[in-house]
DNA sequence: AAGTTTGTTAAATAAATTTTTAATAAAGTT
DNA sequence: AACTTTATTAAAAATTTATTTAACAAACTT
């Protein structure tokens, strides 16, 4: 595909357009949108970039990139950078994975656990009521009871997930698991 | 909403209804498809089903109900149980989420480092033939260097995820973060 | 071995999501 | 204060993805 032909600099977009195909790829993979997808890996070489430089860079619309833009700073990917001079508002990538892709992580994990916990608890909830219940017989009872252990059950994962976010957040995983650790 | 006049029947189909919403809602976010999603929620309160009894549950196709189940056997979330007698396929959901919800994490990171590190070696390779390209100029060699720095600089965080991955396969990750520490 | 039941694959339809065009608002400049 | 530039919101179009209908294959029964 690539040849020995093509000039330098055509071979370091080339080389470049590898590695945001990849991370793009990944990113789709976990629900973000192509467009926010293919900016943020676009924005992973460059140091800072307007929307209109966006805009040209990808061939897609301002309003794509301006919700792109915003979807990626939601998710702490993405950062609003000041620029003197310009009235253009300036964004930056941010470029180190361990902070991008964790923030991403944790925001999911911890909607996922606020969710679901919330949703066991209204359950659980139901359950005893239903248990209490003189209209029920006995065998509605019983499975009432087992559903409300199951759920039971289930929390200590969630409780797991919320200390894996702690512990991502305040830096203590490192400990566990080195940054820099050879392969 | 839900009244207290429903019969206990009644409340018990209410009560795991909220779970299954918000556990489908979950897998949805990290791109499991909603057919999917809900069926292994509602599996989640069965022991085993049948293709038959998922459709009459869900109200959906055949078809859609084999291709989900394949996708939840992939992520390794449903596996097919044996039962004798019945010449239907029945399959039971991986109750424990530690289980469940770690394996989808552990093979979509795998997937991840593996697609993004094959990226990173091709692209760097690239960097390396720019900067021992005669026909490249100075601030060529010098910006492919940056970004072959750039990229060599990254590669820590996906070896730390693949030594994230296998501390969970491994089960070494809760002798740091136990399973059933208090709150 | 023919017939029946169950499960899967393929093509078509339907639904949902993403992106764009167009219009509006906000901010800055002269 | 009017004008210009930039960014955002809303409605429309287009693409993609998920689901279903229909056809096929496989497995089991009699």
């Amino acid at each position: 595909m690539s040849e020995s032909t093509d000039g330098p600099k055509l071979k370091i977009e080339e080389a470049k357009g590898k590695v945001i195909g990849a991370i793009a790829e990944t990113m789709d993979l976990y629900g973000v949108t192509p467009a926010a997808a293919n900016l943020y890996a676009t924005m992973y070489f460059k140091d800072q970039m307007t929307l209109d430089e966006m805009r040209t860079e990808l061939g897609m619309s301002k309003p794509s990139m301006s919700t792109s833009v915003r979807k990626l700073q939601d998710i702490d990917m993405v950062k609003k950078t000041f620029t003197r001079g310009s009235r253009k508002h300036t964004y930056a990538a941010e470029k180190n994975f361990f902070r991008s892709f964790m923030s991403f992580y944790c925001q999911m994990w911890e909607r996922e656990v606020k969710m679901n916990l919330d949703a066991i608890e209204e359950a659980q909830e139901d359950f005893i009521n239903v248990i209490k219940d003189a209209a029920s017989t006995p065998d509605i009872v019983a499975e009432a009871k087992q559903f409300y252990d199951q759920l039971e059950e289930s929390k200590a994962y969630y409780h797991w997930l919320n200390d894996l976010v702690d512990s991502i957040r305040n830096g203590e995983i490192f400990e566990f698991l080195p940054k820099d650790k050879k392969e």
